[in-house]
DNA sequence: ATAACAATTGAGCAACTATTCATATGTTCA
DNA sequence: TGAACATATGAATAGTTGCTCAATTGTTAT
């Protein structure tokens, strides 16, 4: 139990667990990694996304196969494809005028996967 | 290879790889789920609410002890834990004037770990 | 060189989101 | 009952995001 006297907090209980908050604040990972994780979670966290991220499950496709696929402009998908490349989820491999995108992870089925055992409970 | 004639195609590419779009295709799944799976890592997507489940990972906490541990307000911790909550990541337990939270997953762990692999490569 | 096509990029816009502020609801205790 | 406190909720707002449209870059083939 404190006085809220402390510092310029925003919390303004009367009364914390401090014993609680002592431990677990111990047990925080750096504000950065968890800033990153939410950084990674925020990638999965659009239906294009997720789709264009399904299909390379399966095989390398061009910008153009994966607009037809999900029936999105070009523009669109490439605008998405970059996202997905900044966070390295993804790398191009150009072959001519078609630029083609894989996976460049090894965890994202398995973080899929869990995702969906959630959704499935 | 195809005509673009087919239908209302967003996609203006004269070229496209039919073999391997149909295969892609027929390996993914519904919709809905795609959507869905986006709508929960976007509940993931946001580093208050990541380091609100960290929290909880270690020990139930009030909304109280949340919002002194992370520096926020009340008002703001509150708000959060109405997205996990309907997303159905944690559960409220009432003790009085408090409202004890706590995780109502075990995916998420595994979930987060796998991330953290994707981050540390 | 230049025409044709695939992909990228930047600006602009509509939709969404996280927080704040003010207020309401629930609970305890005097 | 009513005062005090913890939590929840609604409206407002500033910041973010995904798509479109237009223009540009990069590659191939004539």
């Amino acid at each position: 139990m404190r006085g809220k006297s402390d510092e310029n907090l925003r919390c303004d209980c009367s009364i914390v667990h401090q014993d609680i908050v002592k431990k677990v604040q111990g047990k925080m990972p750096p504000e950065e990694m968890l800033y990153d994780l939410a950084e990674l979670f925020k990638v999965f966290g659009d239906s294009t996304r997720i789709k264009i991220i399904w299909a390379l499950f399966e095989e390398e496709m061009c910008v153009c196969d994966i607009a037809y696929l999900l029936n999105m402009t070009q523009s669109a998908i490439s605008h998405q494809l970059r996202v997905l490349k900044q966070a390295r989820l993804v790398k191009p491999r150009r072959d001519g005028k078609n630029v083609y995108y894989s996976l460049d992870d090894q965890h994202i089925e398995e973080i899929f996967n869990q995702g969906l055992k959630h959704i499935n409970e």
